[in-house]
DNA sequence: CGATTTGTTGGTCGTTCGACAAACAAAGAA
DNA sequence: TTCTTTGTTTGTCGAACGACCAACAAATCG
């Protein structure tokens, strides 16, 4: 069926955008719509008509946000060779993102929404469930290295390292926000992966 | 000099710890001064008169919250008697904290306020400095190490492993607020303390 | 008692929310 | 061209909420 009526004036994509752009600044919370109206160029109604409530707003944009800035960390894991590489190529895409000069120097999953009023707690949920997301892509992405053979069935448990990085990933963007610069960020991805090849191999003797 | 007029009826230190659950539950922004009132035993005005305006009364809930559940990894550190020993025991205790049964499950200076709307920067950056903080006490423990002999100074830098457990300690926040449990929380513990072998000792080979 | 301090009630003043309504403008389909 | 759809502007509407404060009532001391 072909589109009857007045088209969109706006571009649902470009407003979704900047909805992000304000979201990613204040959090879910500290963003109201008013303030969304006027970054988005459209009027409230406009809104809520083609996206439904700011919830739903919400939720568009966190899709958006994945395949925007979350691509290039899981695109690391997903195209290096081995699992090693992988993690590490992972963090450092991650580092990259959370400094990059024209956004705000955090991951959006992780800060916009980790506390907050009762009302929202669908909300943090939300979050919280794409964040348990990472942790499974990670274990998934060190599984396939066993697989591929680049990996050898490690004594510390896959769900251990996996859940390791993953803390680790969290963490950077907690540094990052506090003013950690890209430098300071890869002398702490080089202490993670300091760690790899001890938990990765037979251990000789047992620490502490 | 003894107390003229009418005595309080409340006590102002019970009323602090109301406040800093609320806080903690809430976070910042997430918390009315309603809500405060109402969970405090009185009413707002009753707030300003003995705390003065909302951010005051953060301040001070968070001075409260650093001498209670922020004193056992703060202690971990301090009481330890070599460097490995402290920062491990400190991830520890952090990990206790954040998994009490009768608190939130998250380090209330990590999450309170990491984003939000533009007037409460100065609330942000308040937290931020605290946490910058946590970066240089731990950094300070290190340096105690190489003083008394329990650590060399290390080719990674004391400024970068200060770094990388500072991550860790506030990584591990974000997963015990996303339902880890204390157990998947040693777990991620054990495998940054393997870092440190290789992180405090002469490299005989470099790593990527 | 009278001075002093505290707590309460009720209110300020401003903003926000989502919902909804009317009236008009614009653009395309039949 | 006429109908249909979408969008805009503007407004209402009430209810709620935000931080904050002034006037009054209460309690205890010297």
């Amino acid at each position: 069926m072909a589109t009857r009526g007045r088209p969109r004036t706006f571009d649902p994509d470009t407003a979704l955008r900047q909805a992000l752009d304000l979201f990613w600044e204040r959090g879910y919370e500290g963003t109201s719509l008013n303030d969304l109206a006027q970054a988005m160029g459209i009027a409230s109604a406009s809104i809520y008509a083609c996206f439904g409530s700011k919830e739903d707003l919400f939720r568009k944009v966190m899709a958006l946000y994945g395949t925007t800035s979350g691509e290039p960390p899981r695109r690391a894991l997903r195209e290096q060779p081995t699992a090693r590489a992988a993690i590490h190529a992972m963090l450092r895409a991650t580092a990259d993102e959370i400094t990059r000069p024209d956004t705000p120097h955090y991951c959006m999953l992780i800060l916009a929404a980790p506390t907050g009023a009762v009302e929202n707690h669908a909300v943090r949920e939300f979050l919280a469930g794409l964040r348990r997301d990472m942790h499974t892509t990670i274990k998934d992405r060190l599984a396939r290295g066993v697989t591929d053979g680049d990996l050898i069935a490690p004594p510390a448990g896959l769900d251990a390292i996996a859940r390791f990085y993953t803390t680790v990933v969290q963490g950077l963007s907690i540094q990052a926000r506090d003013g950690a610069g890209r430098t300071e960020l890869e002398a702490v991805i080089t202490c993670a992966m300091a760690a790899w090849d001890t938990l990765t191999s037979v251990p000789s003797h047992q620490v502490h």
